[in-house]
DNA sequence: CGAATGACCTTAG
DNA sequence: CCTAAGGCCATTC
């Protein structure tokens, strides 16, 4: 598997995160098929395609911490977006326990198997 | 081609 | 809560 193909798993992934749901880099790499392969995530998401949406604010530390220094840009904006869709940030950083992505199964390997 | 560099993770102290 | 260390690996210099 190369890199390209990695990258559209993984812009794939992310935007099987719905709305209000947050995931983490690691568990992103997992379900694209990387495992062990969390910052090639991270890479992924920092060179998207212009043109392409990813719903990249989605994507969280797995401890549930905004990847960003605090009072980044990027960091603001990912706040900003993730309120806007319900999802709680308090200090940079959002209760994974509450907010965290449960993958369906039955959508997940009809989307990716192809 | 070797070294540095990340939007990372986990364990241990 | 924090730091440190070890692992990961594509990309860039």
């Amino acid at each position: 598997m190369n890199a390209k193909h990695a990258y559209n798993a993984i812009f794939k992934v992310v935007n099987l995160i719905e709305q209000g749901k947050v995931a983490s880099y690691g568990q992103v790499a997992d379900l694209a098929g990387l495992p062990g392969r969390a910052r090639l995530t991270g890479k992924a998401l920092g060179h998207v395609p212009t043109g392409l949406k990813v719903n990249w604010h989605r994507v969280l530390r797995s401890n549930g911490q905004i990847a960003f220094p605090k009072g980044s840009e990027l960091a603001r904006l990912q706040c900003a977006l993730l309120q806007e869709e319900g999802v709680a940030v308090f200090n940079n950083r959002v209760r994974m326990k509450d907010f965290q992505w449960q993958p369906d199964l039955y959508i997940l390997l009809h989307e990716l198997d192809k």
